[in-house]
DNA sequence: GTCTATATCGGGATAGAC
DNA sequence: GTCTATCCCGATATAGAC
């Protein structure tokens, strides 16, 4: 999206960006329009589309910069976060509490989650590299949590912690409680609830429960396993 | 939306529905303008809003048309089912096959789920009344399943298993296999899945589970117990 | 009450001049 | 790279035919 050749573009895109974002969070997506995002931006609505062939662009542009600017808080939350619990906690704790600002730009993401084939879909090629960088996170919260993960389900577990995130955004996005409270309420449970069962699940007792889990996510994950299509 | 009064102005209604969801399955939801919907019904636009006071008003009609018309097909689809597995697949399993032509509306309807708000969302009062048909259906299957609820889970179990089929129907609305078969596999296994799980959360041994687990459903059933929130 | 015809508006998106 | 003018669409409004 932001053509880096001049120093001069790239301010334009950045301000382009940052008008749209204020009127997004004041007004919601819908609310806001080009021409008043391209004025409080002062340029002409063309310029707008210059930069961003698309309203939805906007949003994938704020989508990418969040991404690459969450990391470096995400390593520092996790450096002081010990076992799986705590690692999934702190790792979605540190995305909604930078989202929670811009919470009307994150419902326009996740509203075309519907349909995969949909830029902004968090399914799309187009937010598949930051699914990547998720992915390697979730990797890594399993790789230290210090203890065995079964051989058969290792492989699959980021993806299913990755859908549990998404799940807690999709639940935060709507949660309408004070400082979304009861998002803050749900992660805290569901993160313990989370790291006890992937611990059960190395008991020999539970092999056949793995068996139906990996099932499960073979249909889900479908034939090619490059994405997770849903 | 239907005005009922007279004969003509009904089959006025029924034809400008049923052009619309024809130019959606064939363009998609933003890919039949008003105008074409229209003209395909062989009435001037302004027909078309005199009925149907929006282009999702199109779709809110379409989804009560399809509730009340499946009613009779579950009855007789859960008449041959015996026990929960069964009863909960082949719910789900009419819901899938009715749909099955109009997926494109259905999608339509299930990309406004991240706004509640939303008069579309399947957790807005718009579509309250045919929630409240489906958890009347999940409440039978539960009394009819042969086995014991414990007590504490069995008020929240229905919400559960609609919170369930949705997940399904959103997998399924975005399933690009022929004939969406990896839906239906999934709906296959994962039904049978849930039984298992139901069942098993009787055992003493599983109270602890099931007190993590009430404790999850009340943090997203919110402070009102009216409605599912999310 | 059931429409037609038409004018109008606001908003996303595009073309082409500069 | 940027602006102006324009197009299309969803939606509203209105006047009037039947």
């Amino acid at each position: 999206m932001a053509r880096k050749a001049t120093p001069k573009a790239e301010a334009s895109a950045q301000k382009i960006l940052d008008a749209a974002l204020e009127l997004f969070r004041e007004r919601g997506f819908d609310g806001a329009t080009m021409r008043d995002i391209a004025r409080k931006a002062g340029v002409a609505t063309g310029a707008a589309y210059y930069y961003y062939p698309s309203k939805d662009a906007l949003v994938l542009a704020f989508y990418q910069h969040a991404s690459a600017e969450m990391q470096p808080r995400i390593e520092a939350a996790l450096a002081g976060a010990r076992g799986l619990e705590a690692g999934l906690r702190e790792l979605i704790r540190v995305k909604l509490d930078y989202f929670a600002p811009n919470r009307p730009v994150l419902r326009a993401l996740l509203r075309n989650g519907a349909d995969p084939k949909h830029p902004l879909s968090p399914f799309s090629p187009e937010t598949g590299a930051i699914r990547a960088f998720d992915l390697e996170w979730f990797r890594r919260i399993l790789s230290d949590c210090g203890f065995g993960i079964p051989r058969d389900l290792a492989p699959h577990l980021p993806d299913v912690l990755w859908l549990f995130q998404m799940g807690v955004i999709y639940f935060w996005v709507t949660d309408d409680s004070p400082g979304q409270a009861r998002s803050y309420r749900l992660l805290d449970r569901a993160a313990k609830a989370v790291a006890v069962l992937v611990r059960l699940s190395a008991l020999p007792l539970m092999r056949p429960v793995r068996k139906v889990a990996l099932e499960l996510i073979a249909i889900v994950k479908g034939p090619d396993d490059t994405a997770v299509p849903a």
